[in-house]
DNA sequence: GACCAGGTATTGC
DNA sequence: GCAATACATGGT
């Protein structure tokens, strides 16, 4: 008899799985036929159900004291969210784009993963971000069981040379990743350091990276090493905020920089109206 | 076939 | 400094 290791977290009334793990901030949870998500994080396949009526979410794939060493905070629910969004409600422009996910939570993933998934995302659309990480850990991650691969390290991604990268179609960005893992195993870029750094410093840090500009080192620092005042700007948001902010952001968005460009991210995406 | 996609590096002024 | 352009690949 298999164990099938599996937590349930009670009393959880503000975590939307669908907003959050659709967002485009990560790159491995796909949706299943019972609207449950599966996805791989470290070496461990999750399964999350989120049951309303019992206001419970159902993780398969780890126990209690995974959940309390790592997930809990990796999903974010410690962090007080009805604080955060009732300053951010002040302004007007945040009460709609919060009334459109309220419920959406920033995924504090691990650095390396999400560096490289953002030097992918680079000029490229979701769907194919996806696929290409797909791939990417089929080839170079390592099987857990079935389908299922981890992330490669940088150490294993280091070792390739540009012709075995690109068994991954990535284009352009294939010699991106080849120095960005390089950085990463020589500490020319360490996420210890970046722990100690503010978001200015933090920024310089990463963009010492080939192929790691503003953007990409934004997002790394938000989704990947816990800066919650970065503020990633693409052209979704250039777009959102041209058209919501023809004179400026305000302070209390500036305040929560993190967390509101999520939630604007996510509105201007998914809510066609705004540009009507 | 042109144009776009969670951008960045390079070039030219 | 700032605007224009190339960059791989796949989908409309």
């Amino acid at each position: 008899m298999l164990k099938n290791k599996v937590v349930i977290i009670k009393n959880i009334y503000d975590f939307d799985i669908n907003a959050t793990l659709l967002s485009g901030q990560c790159f491995r949870f796909k949706k299943n036929d019972d609207k449950s998500f599966t996805g791989v994080v470290k070496d461990n396949i999750l399964n999350l159900k989120y049951d309303d009526s019992k206001h419970e979410l159902i993780i398969n794939g780890i126990d209690e004291k995974q959940y309390v060493e790592f997930y809990e905070e990796y999903f974010d629910l410690k962090k007080d969210y009805n604080k955060i969004r009732k300053e951010l409600e002040e302004d007007e422009v945040m009460k709609k784009a919060i009334q459109f996910s309220p419920n959406i939570k920033i995924l504090n993933q691990e650095f390396w993963e999400t560096l490289c998934s953002f030097i992918i995302s680079q000029n490229n659309n979701i769907p194919r971000i996806i696929s290409i990480i797909e791939t990417l850990c089929k080839n170079f991650g390592t099987n857990i069981k079935d389908d299922f691969y981890t992330f490669p390290s940088a150490e294993e991604i280091a070792q390739l040379n540009l012709e075995q990268i690109n068994i991954i179609k990535s284009g352009f960005r294939g010699k991106y990743i080849l120095d960005a893992a390089k950085k990463v195993v020589n500490k020319t870029v360490d996420y210890e350091k970046i722990e100690k750094m503010d978001l200015n410093d933090a920024r310089h840090h990463l963009m010492q990276i080939n192929g790691v500009g503003p953007k990409v080192a934004d997002c790394t620092l938000l989704y990947g090493a816990k800066k919650f005042d970065a503020f990633p700007v693409d052209v979704w948001m250039k777009r959102a905020i041209a058209k919501l902010y023809p004179n400026g952001i305000p302070d209390v968005v500036t305040k929560h920089a993190g967390i509101a460009q999520l939630y604007i991210f996510n509105y201007s995406r998914l809510c066609k109206e705004i540009f009507e």
